[in-house]
DNA sequence: ATGAAAGCGCTAACAG
DNA sequence: CTGTTAGCGCTTTCAT
């Protein structure tokens, strides 16, 4: 019924409480047969040290947050996977929140973690977020915090990244390269720094091959599945010589390649645009028509990430990193 | 630099501590305007209340514990959604274990739990899960929990699982009805609740029918992308008059579809295999050929599981509940 | 309506 | 090597 103490082992055994707090963190000012009879009392009392008067005590945490804007996708699972397989082994505990994609949301995750008194912050945020005052909150309270993905595009704030401009340019040039020649692109909400490079990369590979930019090409949505369906379905029923033969989306490219192929069944109009999106999703291999794909490492992005924050908060003064891992470009011929 | 605590703003005011945390949770007896100075410094200092100190004072957290096996699979991506879905609304926030499908990893998931003084948890147990005694510490210090999905068969335990049964057997007796005659099945560790009642079904539906249970076409495997595929293999190979024409697999029927599909090319065997199994995964409906599956509500089962759970958070003494999802038959014809 | 005081379980000087 | 003491930030009687 009532929890287990050290005072009450300290009881049982004659002792004082600071003894066997020593004896029980391993303080080597303990006599060794004191020590044994502690070990053994507490695990037979099946005592588990009460980690909230440690911390309250310590005025300091191992809890890492860590806020993800959506669970049921793919890229941010593996992330999750990567964060709690560095963490765990480091010893620390992990608060999951979610954002689902709304600023305040956030907002309201952030004031429950700095409650919680986290030590560190892992982050992406949120495609709706546009300002980022709550993350000067956390500044002030010097709790670092690493953005993964999706960033905060502020001087003193850690970031993991995908090189997403790279990734971009060579997808859209294996797109050119093909011979592709009206390739549109379905773009994010231009808030997110991932969209912002994915784009510019977009831009820049027509560019280099001297290939037009029409803006009717650029339309809005990725992300989601829900979102930009109706920009794709104008494309498709554009005339056949305006129509893209070709789309580089931002993202999540087997939902939208479904779509693609139904509308264009639905519209009779023939299926034959090539489809190239960021993802790492297992999955996209199963796809027919072949969908080729940068892919994102996103578990390493998650190791790599939380072991910046582990740093950060060991090294409590340390300069902001800013990593970017490489992405692979993953070209799947039609069979 | 140095937190704001609620001394601090009580010194500020000429006040005490007393009526700055009376006014700060609401109590009644506190005058108007002091409560409003109060809150306002508050708000100015950008005060958060410590629920370190909270908890050890109350000797009871707002935290829930969440215990999955895996993050890189659909079905436990949807159940965390449901799960924080509620879990935020009601004002706890989850600290969230990975097993890894390892019992040793649950078990000190659990030591890391109870150590963090949780309220109560929600877990799916772990495929290698043999032994049940960590989970009677929980029962011990009275700390309420919910099993989803992959259950420990205690009648202490609360569970909340899809109708795993009737799932399998009308998911067999579909194949049955299309008139499949050699109907395999991929099962999954059989410690697993999970595993057993599909199994169940599956021999039930063939009974029901009057067909023969052949022990050589019920292989173990599924669950994972990796397990199972030389036995698949092994089945594939059969001469065509024993080779299965339909298999009915635990589930994960997307990754092992496309496995089906590589090896009958590879062996130049015609890959006219029926298949159907457990899923949640939306993607499923994009691959070729369509698969039929046995979706899981695994969003509503992570929402039904956590507000069972803050049941017996808040009522400590509750008879435990069985909740059982139903599930649904998706059939996809091929086009 | 407000204050004083005790204490949640633990750690960390400081003594001895 | 062990004990004593103080206190982390907050809530909660009990007084006033």
């Amino acid at each position: 019924m009532k929890q287990i103490t050290i005072v009450d082992i300290a009881q049982k055994l004659n002792l004082t409480p600071s003894t066997v707090s020593r004896a029980l963190r391993g303080h080597p000012d303990v006599n060794e047969a004191t020590r044994r009879k502690i070990l053994a009392l507490a695990e037979e009392l099946d005592y588990h040290p009460n980690s909230i008067a440690q911390s309250l005590k310590k005025r300091r945490t191992n809890l890492i947050g860590v806020i993800v804007p959506q669970f049921r996708h793919y890229f941010f699972s593996a992330v999750m996977a990567g964060v709690t397989d560095v963490t765990e082994k480091a010893g620390y505990t992990i608060m999951v929140c979610h954002s689902n994609e709304e600023m305040e949301r956030e907002v309201s995750n952030i004031r429950t973690l700095i409650s919680q008194h986290i030590a560190g912050l892992l982050i992406s945020v949120s495609k709706t977020t546009v300002r980022f005052d709550h993350f000067e909150s956390l500044q002030r309270r010097k709790i670092p915090m690493v953005f993964f993905d999706r960033t905060w595009n502020d001087p003193k704030a850690s970031k993991v990244i995908v090189d997403d401009y790279e990734g971009a340019l060579q997808a859209v040039k294996h797109l050119i390269s093909r011979g592709y020649k009206k390739i549109a692109h379905l773009a994010g909400p231009d808030n997110l720094s991932i969209c912002k490079l994915r784009l510019k990369g977009y831009l820049d590979a027509l560019k280099d091959h001297g290939m037009p930019v029409r803006n009717d090409y650029i339309v809005r949505g990725g992300l989601n599945e829900e979102d930009g369906k109706q920009e794709i379905e104008q494309l498709l029923q554009l005339p056949l010589a305006e129509r893209p033969d070709a789309i580089f989306a931002v993202n999540d490219p087997v939902a939208i390649g479904a779509f693609i192929k139904i509308k264009a069944k639905e519209l009779k109009i023939p299926g034959d645009i090539a489809l190239v999106g960021f993802s790492d999703n297992p999955e996209a291999s199963l796809i027919e028509p072949p969908l080729t794909t940068v892919r994102q490492p996103a578990y390493e992005l998650g190791k790599e990430a939380t072991k910046i924050l582990i740093h950060h908060i060991n090294d409590s003064d340390l300069q902001p990193v800013n990593k970017i891992l490489k992405t692979e470009l993953i070209i799947r011929e039609s069979t």
